[in-house]
DNA sequence: CGTTAGTAGAGAGTGCTACTATCCATAAGC
DNA sequence: GCTTATGGATAGTAGCACTCTCTACTAACG
């Protein structure tokens, strides 16, 4: 197919599938004549991978390239994609010094973690995000520990078996590595949908005079 | 005090503070002087709510002027304080005409809704967000209903029973709402770092030989 | 065979957002 | 009285995700 059919079918806009293939998130289509190229399904599944990333998972260009490069690196043991799936989701990185308050919710977090006896890298940006969840709990003048998190953590573990359980396990790893970084993102913004619904239910009957 | 010393305490760059103040996410400081104002620990905290949400939510400044409006006016009974909070975190509305593939999802996340017996306004954007969800799984080749959603939801649930569970009763109004608010916004986010930390820890085991 | 529409590739431009810099007149602090 | 800080306002910046425009072609249609 030609690169108006892809941008039908797909429904990206023309020039926005030009300017992915310039930034590397779709390869090129293989070349009919100087000037066209045939597009297969698979960039148009790549297409639509590029677009839940970014719409869903409120990925940038950047962080997009990042998973698709982890995705296609066929070296790369399963687990390291995983952890890169969610380097390319979290905070970017420390910049500049850490004020003392955030460096005591990270220790408060790292004994967290432990105590749960969760094995996860020490260089995980989730630490860091759950960290400054607490500092602004802190800021807002909530005295509370990392164990308010509890109950959160709970309901994470539960999910995080039950996902990583019905992931299938004979299908080749591209298939298996996309699945799980796809899982990851959507279920990701479905959860926080969900949250916000029963939340709303909730608050119906707890404030439902008021 | 005054603002040099606002921003100290805080940690916010001064034109940033005056940046906020121009955009009414801070109400002025009370004038000493034709070029001197005070301020004093409601607008500090204030600044803090205001950051929480940029930083934590990542709301814009738009979306944050809206929550902040919607928890002064205290004519808006409760709920519609949360239900403002969501639509202010959600998707902004829709744009355009809607696809055919998504109007089917989000029919199918109304009746999974219904089938809960969730009690949520239709104009819930958090309904669009799972539909959305929904839509990408499809894209990408997943042949699913909504009930995929079952184990989210049903942990969502818990979740937020809990979670209105522990809002205190007798405290005045402006506190509560901004409690829910902060909670809904700071948890959500807290939420997503505990459930990849949990999902590195399961993929540590799942993955461990790969 | 000619006309029209589509194509690859690349550089420049757009619109938006969250700041940031500069200016000025005045006031605080030593 | 001199340096520094302040309020208020206007203008400028950086980053991002596109989107436009241009050139030199080529495919498809009547």
């Amino acid at each position: 197919m030609r690169i108006s059919e892809l941008s039908r079918v797909s429904g990206v806009p023309l020039p926005t599938i030009k300017y992915y293939l310039r930034e590397g998130l779709l390869l090129p289509g293989s070349p009919t004549a100087p000037n066209q190229a045939d597009y297969g399904d698979a960039h148009l599944h790549r297409l639509r991978l590029v677009r839940a990333l970014m719409e869903v998972g409120g990925l940038g260009v950047t962080a997009v390239r990042a998973v698709l490069d982890a995705i296609a690196d066929d070296r790369l043991p399963m687990r390291s994609v995983v952890g890169l799936a969610h380097r390319a989701l979290g905070p970017p990185s420390d910049s500049g010094p850490v004020p003392e308050e955030v460096a005591r919710a990270r220790a408060e977090v790292d004994r967290f973690l432990e105590d749960l006896g969760w094995q996860v890298s020490q260089e995980a940006p989730a630490r860091r995000s759950l960290a400054d969840a607490l500092v602004a709990l802190w800021r807002l003048g909530r005295d509370v520990g990392a164990d308010v998190f509890q109950p959160y953590a709970v309901a994470a573990d539960e999910l995080a078996a039950f996902e990583l359980a019905t992931v299938p396990t004979g299908a080749p790893r591209a298939e298996t590595v996309e699945r799980v970084v796809v899982g990851t993102v959507v279920f990701e913004a479905a959860l926080a949908a969900l949250r916000r619904l029963a939340q709303a239910n909730h608050a119906a009957t707890r404030f439902g005079g008021d």
